[in-house]
This record gives structure tokens, sequence and C-alpha cells, in this order.
DNA sequence: TTGTACGCGTTATCAC
DNA sequence: GTGATAACGCGTACAA
């Protein structure tokens, strides 16, 4: 291999055949005699051909590259997600190229419009801005195959695949309910998805005819460790809860080391569900129960979706929008 | 926006101009006029037209592309180190083609073709096989831009930016040392960067004056919190150690927990340290000392490196290869 | 079975 | 200032 790259035509010069031959040759053709066909391949693997796939996408008019768009990376639940959609992609001939957003608006619609006008084959998206909805119908409606992983409930007609966060904190102030608890407190953000959270949560008080006290409510102003830990003094001391459902395992994984750090006994006094189920929640001092989102399901269904959308994009199928909703899961620990 | 996306041909017929002037336009040359600019930027607009990425790259052989090759992404260094390389390079005009290899040789050999073959302008990759050492040289032997973010002592004369290890692990024996124990363990994987681990804590001993006791080196299978909790009682029962180095945070934490069941005090009777100083290694029980990776001073290293790589490779200057090691710092906690 | 001609969408070179 | 024309590397009709 030479500093400069080999190209069919050198392969086509150094053999006599026509380019048009080497090519066929090269991709197996049956229309190439077997002779010819083991010269090329030889001169081939002599000059160390590598073949330039952005010609090929140029001409063919696909990529097999897939974009994805995600908000951050250090969430576990994301990084799953990332590397699970990598596996599968692979298996399936495609690439991945990945976009981190940092939760800017912003920054989400440069990602969508540097993967468009990169040809991608498609988009997997996960939480998506209200302020570039717009930008994702249009796209939608020119039958660009784009699946969002989360927001099942938003009003926008584009296939979603989601785990059904509301169901989950549904499940675990049942859990609670069932335990015998009528104090139960929530301690999560002001995010979208918290919000689904905290939905989940009424309803199940609301069907269990638990009157509501608005101090059980208590705000976290990230989603870390640190932030349980710092959340957790004025909702405890404020409304006296006897459980509490964290949308985080780190947020309630640090209220916990606040609970122990004043003596206070887990679950005796106070028990906790967080959400996720990541690593750090099954080995804590106190293993903690949690709502287990299950990246598996959702990245499969959602490549599944993408795979079935591009292959109907030429074939000009009526395609009806589908939302896939995943059931989560309580694994019950001793928190 | 109709189906079919808008092309400059498209515009050039609607506006009049041919389509060279289009493309001119449309990317602000000084050498068309204000009034044309404007017209063809206006109908651009309207029709919504999206440049084709693909065409471009093949007519300019630059892709704006860099690819990464990790063997997985649960790895909270991994984690970081895609996400800050991801941030940098969108900063510099490019994106990123992430691979995941799963530590396999074959993956990782497929990887590089995948990436080669996509006309990515570089490639960053973590760490390395052996088996691929050859085509690793190859690439760089063709001046391909490649920096290894691994193995700055393996025998290949190409670009490496890495986290010195055996530093690390000689700072934690060191530190262990000077804390007056005698009988320090070693709990770690087979694997390359175990071994340079390793490498550092036989050195620290050496120059100590410390003899070595075989039994004092542990393995583990993996390099999870299960594998620390279930080799750690091997370790102990046969060579009771006063302290113990991990290969990685999780492991510590493992280990950790095995011995708190037992009653065993941390660190009165053992101490630990782990690597990566994760945020799991802050927040332990018993907050764990460890080798902090810095991530983010071996990401934008590794870049800077590889944008001048690619800036030299038309310019034809000679480059001698590059080994930047950045050190380890022990960042000191209660275990 | 193989070769010719053309197209993919854009940029670059050189005229005018 | 603007417009032909060629080129990037490959794939695909169609012809031979």
């Amino acid at each position: 291999m030479n500093s400069k790259s080999i190209r069919q035509k050198e392969i086509a010069e150094k053999t006599g055949f026509s380019i048009n031959t080497v090519s066929l040759a090269l991709k197996g053709s049956p229309r190439i005699s077997e002779e010819t066909r083991s010269i090329i391949m030889e001169c081939a693997k002599q000059l160390n051909y590598i073949p330039n796939v952005v010609a090929r996408s140029l001409v063919q008019k696909k990529t097999n590259t897939i974009g994805i768009i995600l908000t951050e990376l250090m969430n576990p639940i994301l990084t799953e997600t990332a590397q699970e959609i990598e596996q599968i992609l692979k298996k399936s001939g495609y690439n991945m190229m990945l976009m981190i957003t940092n939760s800017s608006p912003e920054q989400e619609a440069e990602a969508l419009d540097v993967l468009v006008s990169r040809q991608v084959d498609g988009i997997l998206m996960y939480p998506v801005f209200t302020a570039n909805f717009a930008k994702i119908k249009l796209l939608r409606d020119n039958k660009f195959p784009i699946i969002l992983l989360a927001g099942g409930d938003y009003e926008l007609p584009t296939d979603a695949v989601y785990v059904n966060r509301r169901e989950g904190a549904y499940k675990a102030a049942t859990h609670f309910i069932q335990a015998g608890h009528k104090r139960i407190g929530f301690l999560g953000g002001g995010n979208y998805s918290d919000k689904e959270k905290q939905n989940g949560y009424f309803a199940a008080l609301q069907d269990n005819h638990i009157p509501f006290d608005p101090s059980l409510v208590g705000r976290v102003q990230s989603d870390g460790y640190d932030a349980g830990y710092a959340s957790i003094e004025e909702l405890y001391k404020n409304a006296m809860p006897t459980a509490v459902i964290c949308t985080r395992d780190y947020i309630a994984l640090g209220a916990m080391r606040w609970c122990r750090e004043r003596g206070i006994r887990i679950p005796e006094e106070l028990s906790f569900i967080g959400f996720d189920d990541t690593a750090a929640a099954s080995f804590a001092e106190i293993p903690l129960t949690s709502v287990k989102y299950d990246v598996k399901a959702v990245t499969e269904k959602a490549t599944e979706l993408l795979f079935q959308r591009i292959d109907e994009k030429d074939k000009s199928v009526a395609m009806s929008i589908q939302k896939i909703s995943i059931q989560p899961r309580l694994v019950i620990r001793q928190s």
C-alpha cells in the first residue's frame, strides 16, 4: 500500500479489465467468470484495495449510517442505550454517528441538521425538547426514518419507543401503599421525565384514596448523588415521610447516606425506591429497591422499528405512527 | 420541502443561474455579487435546501468525521472519554463515528477497516490488542492520522496519549508503604493495563526494599463489583495483607463489602486503594482512596495531536512519533 | 462474459 | 461576476 490509496481504476489498469468488471468482480457478481474474478481479487488484495464507502453512498443514496442523539452519556441508562444500539446496528451492517446535546435545544437542533446533511439513513433520539418539535415533524412528514426513545405522551405524530415512567412511579407508590405507608414522599427534578413520574405517583395516591400533602413533594437541583444528599433534609423535616420515591437511583443513594449519618434507620424508619436499577443500587450498603428501565427492550424495539421505516421509505406504503410502550418492573431489595 | 430533497441543481433552475454560481453563492464566496447571492440564498431557504455532505466529502476528500474505537462504554472512564471527545470534536467541526469492540480482536480489526473504508479523517482508539498491531502500523506508515489512548509502553511506532498506570500503581504502593504497611496485596486481572499496574506495584516494593511474596497477588475474573467480592477472600486468607491495591474502583468496593460483612474494619485492619476515581468511590460507605484517571487531560491532548496530524497529512512534513504520558494523581480518602 | 456511457451532488479549474 | 467543463470513486443500464 502506497501513501495514496488504491482505487478500482488502478486494479483495472493492472489487470487489463475495465473498471466496471473490477467493480462487479469485487462484489462477487455471478456475471463475472470465476477466472477473472480470482485475478481481480488477487490483485486487489495485493494492492490492499479498500473500497471508498463515500463514493458508494453517493451513488446508492444510502450511507448505512444511523444518527443517535442523546442528551448526555454519563447517565448509566444512556450509556447502556448507546452501547446496545451500537451492537445492534453493527449486526445489521450499520454504523453509528453519536451526537451529544448537553440538554441544549440549540445543540439538539444542530445535531438534527448535521445528521440529515450527512445523509444518515435514520435517526434515533432521546429526550426531545419541545423547541425542536417542528423540525422533527417536518422530517417525519417527509418520511425520514426517525424514532424517539422517549416521550410517548408528547403530542407529536412520530414513532416512539419508550419506558412508561408514569407506570413505574405508579408501581413504586403502590408498593409502598401495600406495605402500609401513608406518608409517601417524592423527590425529583423539574424536567419532563420527572413530571411523568410525579403523575404516576399522584395517580397511585388517588386510586388508593390517600390524601395528597404538597409538602411531600421535594425538588432536587440536579440528578446526582449530591443533590439527593442535599435535598432530603428539607423534605424529611417538613413532611415527615415514612417512604420516599426518588426519580433516580443516585438521588436515593445520596438521601440514604444523609439518613445513615443521622441514625435514621432504613427501611425501618424511612424507605426508599429509586429509578433505573443501576449497578450502584444493587451494591449499596442497603441495596436499593428500584424501578428497572429495560434498556434492551427499548433498543431492540426501537432499532427494529427504525429498520422497518427505512425499508418502507422507498416502497411508499402508508405507515401509521407507532408508540411502543415498555412496562417497567420493580426490582425489590432491602430499602 | 417535498418528499424528495432539494439539490443545488433545482436552485439553479429556479433562479436561472448556473449550478456553479449557486454553489459559490451558498458558501459566501466573495466572487459572487451581493445581489445574486441574496437571491440564491432566499431561494435556498424557501426550498429548504440541505447540502449533501456525502457529495462534498467525495470531492474534497475530507469527511470531517473522526472514528473512535473503544472496548466498551460501561466502564466510567470510557463513558467520559467518549463524551469528552464528542464535545471537543464538535467544536472543531468534526463528528464522531463510535465503534465498540467488546474487547474482541476481530471486532477491533473490523472497526479499523470500516473506519478507513468510510474515509474518516482520523482515528482515536483505546486499548489495543497486539493482534492488530500490524494493521495499525500500516496505517501509521501511510500517514493515516491515528492516536492511541493507551499503551505508551507498547513497542509500536505510533502516537499515543495515555495515563501512566504504572506510575499510578507506584504511587499507590508508595502511599501504603509510607503509612507503614509491609504486607501490601494486589488484586487485578490479566489484561495489559493491569499488568502495567502490577509492574508499578513491584517497582515500589523493590525501591523500598520490601520483599515480595507471590501470594500477595490475587486474580479477578472480571473487573466488576462481584469479581472483587469473590476474589478478596482467597487473597485475604492466604496472604493476610494489611492493604490491597485493586486495579479498579469497583473491584475494591466489592472487596470492601466482603470485609464489612465479616467485621473486618476498614482501614484499621485492611486498607484499600482503587483505580479511576469513579463517582462510586467517593460516595461509598467508606470513601475509597483512588488513583485518578484524568480523562480531560487525555482527551484534550489526544484530539490536539490528532488535529495536528490531520493538518500535516498533505503538507508532507516529517512527523516524529509522540508518546504523551499523563501523570495520575492519588485521591486520598478514608479507605 | 465483458465494456461503454452515464449519473450520484458537489467542488475546482479555467475560461469568458 | 459568471458559466462550462471536468473531476471525485463507484454503481448500473445497456450494448456488444
